[in-house]
DNA sequence: TAGCATTGCTTGCAAATTGCAAGCTATTTA
DNA sequence: TAAATAGCTTGCAATTTGCAAGCAATGCTA
């Protein structure tokens, strides 16, 4: 794919460069529903095998997936998610809160989480750590930039 | 574009219908940054016209974006976020937070955000709205799901 | 008020990507 | 030893992307 021009150097066009695609954020969902094998992930999305294999592929790459084959059954590999995966799981979190609010219709989210530490319905905030006030996009000013030349 | 195929039926795969792709988030950032012109947000991202176009119009088609002609000079367009639009703040803070802390290589971040609201720079940290923890994905299961055909 | 500039697009075309179906290889099971 | 399974790869048609050129409507300038 064309890589995306540098005008702002900026981390969400570096996520973006990686995570910018239709299939990825759904192999990660499943990924975090605890699906580790290739035909696993194909049945559950109804992806094409050829499109499978090159994401998991890229995601491998990105450190974001690991690789392992089972000990048990050379046939079988098992696709884990990384810590820096595991770090991803604060925008999914955000895209299935954002659907639920948005998209859901009148029947309201399909699924609902739970929060295992307070036994709570899961209900996630994007929240200031100094403040721990709930962020709104407009109480956030520009603060640093380091490449002023834009 | 192919539609998802429905094999579960997910907040993350209706939101990742519409935002799953490479240049929209970009363009929302250019939106947050205060954007509302064409030629801006042409070129802020070096992105190809048509495909600007295409993605302002897929924007404004699903209530992202409102497109408001102005009124002292009628060749000019402003996109402005609505509220369904700024609800995508979180989401990008994600992104950001993530490239952030695994993209950013030696020099740390490009930029850096502050919370007027605290006078802090902004730490985003996604928590559970019942009991202020920093949500870890291990903490998480399943409360309901409404389609158990599946 | 005629001509030029600006804004926000659209169109045409080549190249890249997607999705489907078929096929292939290495293991494992019967 | 043959069949089944897991995880792919390949070939091909259709869609999408990116670049460049062009165009219409409005505003500005002499």
């Amino acid at each position: 794919m064309k890589p995306i021009p540098k005008k702002r150097v900026c981390s969400v066009a570096r996520s973006i460069e990686i995570l910018g695609d239709r299939w990825i954020f759904l192999i990660l969902r499943e990924a975090f529903f605890g699906v580790r094998q290739y035909d696993q992930f194909q049945a559950n999305l109804g992806i094409a095998t050829n499109i499978l294999s090159h994401r998991l592929k890229l995601l491998v790459e990105n450190g974001i997936l690991e690789r392992k084959q089972d000990p048990q059954d050379g046939r079988r590999f098992r696709y884990k998610l990384t810590e820096k995966g595991m770090d991803l799981y604060p925008i999914t979190l955000a895209f299935m809160k954002w659907g639920d609010r948005w998209l859901s219709g009148q029947e309201g989210p399909p699924l609902i989480l739970k929060h295992k530490s307070c036994g709570r319905p899961l209900a996630p905030e994007m929240c200031c750590a100094y403040c721990r006030q709930v962020i709104d996009a407009r109480d956030v000013a520009i603060g640093e930039y380091k490449f002023e030349n834009v």
